[in-house]
DNA sequence: GCCGCTAGAATTGTCGACAATATTCGGGTC
DNA sequence: GACCCGAATATTGTCGACAATTCTAGCGGC
């Protein structure tokens, strides 16, 4: 709660809420995947002008939303199912670390806050039928807390303002049916169990094993739409 | 070689240009750590506008060469020893699974240049009496070689775009003594081999064992320095 | 002598306009 | 009819100037 103070809305600079506001609007599907984004009109759209535009759009390579050939302009990135399994694969390996950090530094306090998270996931569950919310911003949530338990400034800095975006963005793009819920909710909770028993060899083997099984599920439905 | 073909040092654009001769800058000290980056002083350095070279310093802001305030300006960032700590256990993460896929994914091309590669280490080592080469640049062509043989676009850019400046300028702000060079080699060896055996599973556990050894070997410097 | 306040200067943020490049549409040729 | 070429159009890249904010220096008061 309120861990970075500013005003929810307003009082950022202006390329930082166009960010936002173009971070959702693509993750989100308002801008369409492979869309040309186009300066003056966007400019127009948000009555601004061409320099903070641009300066957002820098921000939107960087994360890799959009990617910009020189003279030609920016496009909504549009992930192919190969650049999707390397996101796994990155995820796999600094989540894992994440995991294992987390392990040695989080908090009492965190820890609890991350095991009334997993029962509110559990309770949402029960009342869903388990089989729509982990599709949804629930998963990442969880997945949030640990990488911000790690206290590593560099890990919290890469996958929450950076990959993070592209894993929505992915979740929209594909919108994977998987039945993997209930089984990626008894993973989190091996995954809480060793944090809390502060044993970081097993967190970070859990929250890799997670991950992998979470990017095999995926292979497999590729295979099969194929 | 000439992995992207385009002009040496023309015809990029020019936020390109700034971009690769401030990395350059902050990177060997020439500019100091601290110090402030001056929009106009810059400008008429390079003889250019302020725009393209804010777009420069954006980028300067993306792989953490620089850090930036609002309505203050940017600054080279000035690492501490816990962010350098940080990166240590990012690298250990990632390299570790760029290692794993470098023994899936690398051509026996590939490998074979990794071989030379390290044979050309060896000789300069044999010629310094192995001390000092180690901690200049021939390191990081080792690992640059392996991140690329992963064959992982998104771990390529993390790394080789993004990481690997800051530890360059990490190896100019602490410039670590450090009497690993011989040892350091005997692991890319072992590295080396396990990548040939097609042995995934050893590759990453000889590459984090080694970047490890290498934190290990900074935090007893900084315990013993302090 | 030290602290707070105010006016000035300098820097960053933003804007609109111009130049260079890419795309598009039309015409011509094989 | 298909392909290639060239002019027109639109978009990106770049620039200089203005507005808003921050830092600095000097003054006055305690």
């Amino acid at each position: 709660m309120a861990a970075e103070s500013v005003d929810p809305v307003e009082s950022r600079t202006i390329p930082d809420r166009i960010f936002s506001l173009l971070t959702e609007a693509i993750v989100e599907g308002g801008i369409a995947p492979g869309s040309k984004i186009s300066e003056p009109e966007l400019a127009r759209a948000y009555g601004i002008s061409r320099g903070p535009l641009r300066e957002a759009i820098g921000r939107l390579e960087a994360c890799g939303l959009v990617v910009r050939r020189a003279n030609v302009g920016a496009r909504v990135v549009t992930l192919s199912s190969t650049q999707l399994l390397e996101i796994f694969h990155v995820r796999e390996a600094l989540e894992g670390m994440a995991a294992r950090l987390a392990a040695l530094n989080m908090t009492l306090e965190e820890i609890a806050e991350l095991r009334d998270l997993l029962g509110q996931h559990s309770e949402q569950i029960a009342r869903d039928a388990g089989h729509a919310y982990f599709q949804r911003e629930g998963d990442l949530d969880f997945h949030y807390r640990i990488v911000k338990g790690s206290h590593n400034g560099r890990m919290i800095e890469l996958l929450c303002n950076d990959l993070y975006h592209l894993v929505r963005l992915y979740r929209y793009q594909f919108g994977m049916p998987s039945k993997r819920g209930p089984q990626a909710f008894i993973e989190h909770g091996h995954i809480v169990d060793a944090i809390e028993r502060r044993d970081p060899e097993m967190a970070e083997l859990m929250m890799r094993s997670h991950i992998r099984a979470s990017r095999e599920n995926v292979e497999r439905l590729l295979r099969d739409a194929r």
